[in-house]
DNA sequence: CTCTTGCTAGAACGCTTGTTCTAGTGCTAT
DNA sequence: ATAGCACTAGAACAAGCGTTCTAGCAAGAG
């Protein structure tokens, strides 16, 4: 027993074919039979690991999940002002896109798009969605701005709406145009009424 | 010859059932036989109206266009200054939301999701979005404004993440405040340096 | 060496889907 | 009334899908 042999080694080429495939050819596009090709894998290999396409589906978004929140997170960290640490998730975007390309916009949206409701991947969706809203009223609230709630509700609007004109335009020139918005945001002059 | 019987009622209903379900179930999840039950319409009528599934889903996405651009403009119409002209979009979408309900987002973000790079639907989503910026780029450039192509593209990401949040949150409590981002970028607030 | 274990290759299944085809029905215009 | 046409109902087919199963191979552990 013990750890013997490249345990797994097969699990994580199925894991990153999937990815390229489930993101740039659609789920629902996507048979096993192209994962498996893709992965130099065995059919049988692939239901060794993963129970179902749902399961690896499941495990698919999991994966991106982890990923977003390692970059974000990152690049907070390198962040000194609660100001800077609020703009940090479309510095982290623009990283991510420089880095892995988002020709299709988000993977969790698309999932909501492409899933039927009761698919397990569904709530993954939901949460990575909600992680960011609350993430993102931490760091507000942490700059002290009042409404902290309204205002990353806000930003949340910026940062879904650069990712679904990534899919639309197949390039990311908006970034910088969303920054300056959610920059002029918390300056409050937004915030004012009308 | 002339208008003989009801022509096309069948066809309506058909599309209309089309939009529901192509809409919420999604374009790949909805089989031909979901959409012929659900208009109360034969099979062999569907495929005497309509070439293939195909050209149906064509015919839904430009439907959704025609009937966007109609709201979207009559919206427009009813302003009286340049600058409501430009925010006119939010207050259509506002309107479109009360009354369609958008749960799902942009139908046509949707598709680029769903179909394949060669599906004749994929180049009618993109034209969408293309007269979605193009015209919002000439009321930008009515209204007087310097540089209306960077505003319009600004003014598209909110719009766009809107729609986007409208499908993660299930609710379009994100309007109002994105309207007041769009006034504030037009104030010219959020145009300069940083 | 031998046994176990994760892997490979591929056939086979049951199910769903898009599409076509065949008959039969009822309204409309002449 | 009658011919034409759009419609209905449903069977039938080919293709693709997710999934299971069988048989054989290679390498590390005892």
């Amino acid at each position: 027993m013990m750890a013997s042999r490249k345990r797994g080694a097969a699990r994580d080429r199925i894991l990153a074919a999937a990815d390229e495939l489930f993101y740039y050819d659609g789920i629902a596009a996507t048979g096993i039979d192209a994962v498996v090709d893709r992965a130099n894998v065995a059919l049988g290999s692939m239901y060794n690991h993963f129970e179902s396409k749902d399961a690896l589906v499941v495990a698919y978004l999991q994966r991106r999940d982890q990923q977003w929140r390692a970059t974000w997170e990152s690049t907070i960290a390198d962040c000194v002002t609660p100001y800077e640490r609020i703009l940090a998730i479309y510095d982290a975007l623009e990283r991510w896109v420089s880095e892995r390309g988002a020709e299709q916009g988000c993977a969790h949206v698309a999932a909501l798009v492409q899933l039927p409701p009761n698919h397990p991947g569904v709530s993954v969706a939901y949460r990575h969605k909600a992680y960011i809203r609350d993430r993102l009223t931490e760091l507000v609230r942490d700059g002290g701005y009042s409404r902290p709630g309204e205002i990353a509700g806000d930003l949340t609007v910026l940062y879904e709406g650069l990712l679904a004109n990534m899919l639309v335009t197949q390039q990311p020139s908006a970034v910088a145009g969303a920054r300056r918005m959610a920059a002029a945001r918390l300056a409050g002059r937004a915030a004012s009424a009308v």
